[in-house]
DNA sequence: TCACGTTGCGTAATGTCATAACGTCACCCC
DNA sequence: GGGGTGACGTTATGACATTACGCAACGTGA
């Protein structure tokens, strides 16, 4: 799958400009989440990452705390999981850290919209710093 | 306050109407969610319910199901936490069960809008069944 | 009236998700 | 070459949630 390859080079590009390091522990969960091509566990990773070097969970929340810091993954809340972020992060769309998520509960793919839109009907004066949006459904295939 | 007392008898009012039945647990787990008036955790619940017969686990995530699954209460996703649904229900407006939280970080207070639109963005054909929308950041008293 | 299904809750144990606290190593930089 | 910093290993623990079993209360229909 070369998009795969594609993305993680994004990525590897993306930390460049922004003196972000993306190690390989860093590099090798964003490479775990990008194959899954879906929401996945935390200590799913950690027996992933265990062929190789006994993973302990603080090893994996790192990392995963960084993809998250840095736009390059995101947390599904409703489900204690994680995701890659599917944006292209080489062009100038940068992940703002607020993505709107459609989740399919039947094969569990995972589509993503960047939010551009504002709650129209937030409470007088409130300020939004963070949002998780999350719509659990079925997508165009499964729902046939 | 009589607002929480109204809250209670509405919801048993809500009850009744639809045939489920509010049993002591039930109304005393919603009742502490009201008295809280924000997100709480489902041990904290655990630990008030104490004095007056040791309770477990199972029986207060029991009682959250049905006051969620009834909609008299949320489950905030991002928090871990549940809350009092702050809807009306003695008026025509049940619950759907998709609420859009607004969620002070400051004071803990929650607002609630009632989604009345879906996303004009989501992915073709995407069928929604639930949707997770929680906004975190201050409020208009605190962030002044 | 009694056998039977259903519902609600008690109880013990366990499973799942996440973090704290500490140490070490490599690197950079003056 | 001392000192700060960042990344990761390791051990332990905390925080959130569920499974599985049992029993009592209630309603229903034979």
């Amino acid at each position: 799958m070369s998009t795969a390859i594609h993305m993680l080079d994004a990525a590897e590009r993306f930390c460049t400009e922004r003196g972000l390091s993306l190690t390989p522990m860093r590099r090798r969960v964003l490479e775990l989440l990008v194959e899954a091509g879906g929401p996945v566990k935390a200590y799913d990773l950690l027996s992933a990452l265990k062929p190789g070097g006994a993973a302990q969970p603080p090893t994996v929340y790192r990392a995963l705390d960084f993809l998250t810091r840095a736009g390059l993954a995101h947390k599904v809340e409703a489900l204690n999981a994680y995701t890659a972020c599917l944006n292209g992060h080489d062009e100038d769309d940068p992940c703002t850290g607020s993505a709107e998520l459609f989740i399919c509960e039947s094969c569990g793919n995972v589509d993503e919209r960047h939010m551009h839109r504002a709650p129209t009907d937030a409470p007088e004066g409130f300020v939004i710093t963070r949002s998780v949006v999350e719509h659990y459904g079925q997508c165009v295939r499964c729902a046939n």
